[in-house]
DNA sequence: TGAAATGTTGGGGCG
DNA sequence: ACGCCCCAACATTTC
């Protein structure tokens, strides 16, 4: 009988799942396995919110292996080992797995691959979590992209491949062997969840994803910059996990198209952007894996950020006199997510009014977010501090009061996580140092910074590094 | 997926 | 009627 191991990684779910659907076909019994990695519960990017995402998934993936007849085995340790020593128990003479992109994702499967190799066990990994992969979509000189535009051209002129089946139903039992039990509760990993996380399995998925594409992603052009409405999908964190694929949400999307007419297709194509936005950060990251550690170009990585750890503090308290700022700060902490308008604005403001290196605020993300994903984030924080593919010139510096005048025009979001400014009218509470004193908040601090004047310095900064004879274009190449 | 500084233009108030 | 100034509105450039 041939037996194989489908381990899963960030593709949980047993629907559109490529090492999966290789496996069964492949197979005659497959043993499906969850190893819970040291690396998940330690080290400094770890959080609660995402740790708990996770944890629950996989907890739902398990149920729905389970009225499919499948036992997921799951244990705890290092891959390299878990594997080995799973294959001599079950018997199985192959390991499929789904690819993973990232540089230390790559190495362990590497080392597993290695370990598996010694023991005359294959190991095979399917191309599931993106639609093109790093060496896939090239330029005409043959190199990766890095710039954002020219790659979702290219991208949007390939077709899209089809869902693959949901798994069968188990035909063979496989032989029992144990299990460790799983954990759903990041506490028991030292990491005491305080924020409110959303539903997770594959079933909360597809519904997350069914009330989005309903309606709301008709209108996510204009609606995603506006927090206190909520138009975004909500979709990241499932996205992380893979609890839904790809190919699936592509090819809804592709229905949602073809029922409304062309005039209605804006939302749509601004959402698949996004989509596309995530396959290019992590063909950035896979192509450029030094971006993991520095700057994607070499040169900013002279800067001396003067920034200090009280201001940090502050940033990460939501404690910087800036409304917008600490309203999204306060929003992340609480729930464990954030807009995406609103990381732009958060990020640009340690950077660049605070000038604290971005990857303080790479990694305090990491650590509180729900979806965080590093090829994405590390992305957006050298996009936000100028330092990246495709970046904002380093001049480009938004006012958090103009910023939150567009996107909070009505002060809404703001009340909410701000509630001292709860009494101030439209035209004050993203600036509420400008306010009479009888209407200021009692509670609520002093600007921390004045942008105008941090702005100033920030240019200083950047044009040290830059040189004094950079005019036009903002990058030394 | 900016914002601020600077330049230009044209209408209207006014002597 | 005319010149002058003011300044909003828009355009350009600079960072």
């Amino acid at each position: 009988m041939k037996i194989a191991i489908n381990w899963f990684r960030r593709d949980l779910r047993v629907s559109d799942n490529v090492s999966l659907s290789e496996a069964t076909r492949r197979a005659e019994c497959v043993i499906p396995v969850f190893i819970l990695e040291d690396a998940l519960r330690t080290g400094p990017d770890v959080g609660a919110a995402r740790l708990a995402f996770l944890l629950r998934s996989v907890e739902s993936l398990r149920e729905n292996l389970k009225c499919l007849g499948y036992t997921l085995i799951v244990r705890r340790g290092r891959s390299e080992v878990e594997i080995p020593k799973l294959c001599r128990e079950t018997g199985a003479h192959a390991v499929f797995c789904n690819k993973r992109y990232e540089p230390y994702a790559q190495a362990r499967d590497q080392r597993v691959f290695n370990a598996l190799n010694s023991i005359g066990v294959g190991f095979e990994s399917f191309k599931d979590s993106v639609v093109w992969e790093e060496r896939e979509i090239l330029t005409q000189a043959g190199n990766p992209f890095t710039v954002f535009t020219p790659y979702s051209k290219a991208w949007k002129l390939r077709p899209i491949p089809e869902p693959r089946a949901r798994l069968k139903p188990a035909g063979t039992s496989a032989k029992m062997i144990p299990s460790e039990p799983l954990p759903t509760d990041p506490a028991e990993f030292g990491h005491p969840l305080k924020q409110t996380i959303p539903p997770t399995g594959e079933r909360a998925a597809s519904l997350a994803l069914q009330n989005f594409l309903d309606g709301p992603v008709l209108a996510y052009g204009e609606a995603r910059d506006h927090p206190a409405a909520d138009g975004t999908s909500r979709l990241s964190p499932h996205l992380r996990c893979g609890t839904f694929g790809i190919r699936t949400i592509l090819k809804k999307l592709n229905g949602i198209r073809r029922g409304v007419p062309a005039s209605q297709h804006a939302g749509i194509g601004v959402f698949l952007n996004e989509l596309i936005w995530r396959e290019f950060y992590l063909q950035v990251l896979s192509n450029f894996p030094h971006v993991m550690n520095r700057c994607f170009r070499p040169a900013f990585d002279a800067l001396d950020w003067p920034g200090n750890p009280a201001h940090f503090q502050a940033w990460c308290e939501g404690a910087t006199g800036y409304p917008i700022v600490d309203a999204a700060m306060r929003c992340l902490n609480a729930t464990g997510w954030m807009h995406n308008r609103l990381r732009m604005i958060v990020a640009m403001f340690l950077t660049k009014d605070l000038l604290i290196n971005w990857q303080m605020g790479e990694r305090y993300f990491m650590q509180q977010l729900v979806d965080g994903d590093l090829a994405a984030n590390n992305g957006g924080w050298q996009w936000s501090a100028g330092t990246g593919t495709d970046a904002a010139p380093y001049f480009r510096i938004f006012n958090p009061v103009s910023q939150a005048g567009k996107c909070d025009e009505n002060g809404d979001f703001v009340r909410k996580w701000v509630p001292e400014l709860a009494g101030l009218p439209a035209n004050l509470v993203h600036q509420p140092w400008n306010a009479p004193l009888t209407l200021r908040a009692s509670g609520y601090p002093d600007r921390i910074v004045i942008h105008e004047r941090q702005r100033e310095k920030c240019l200083a900064m950047f044009k040290q590094v830059i040189g004094p004879n950079s005019t036009g274009k903002p990058y030394p190449t």
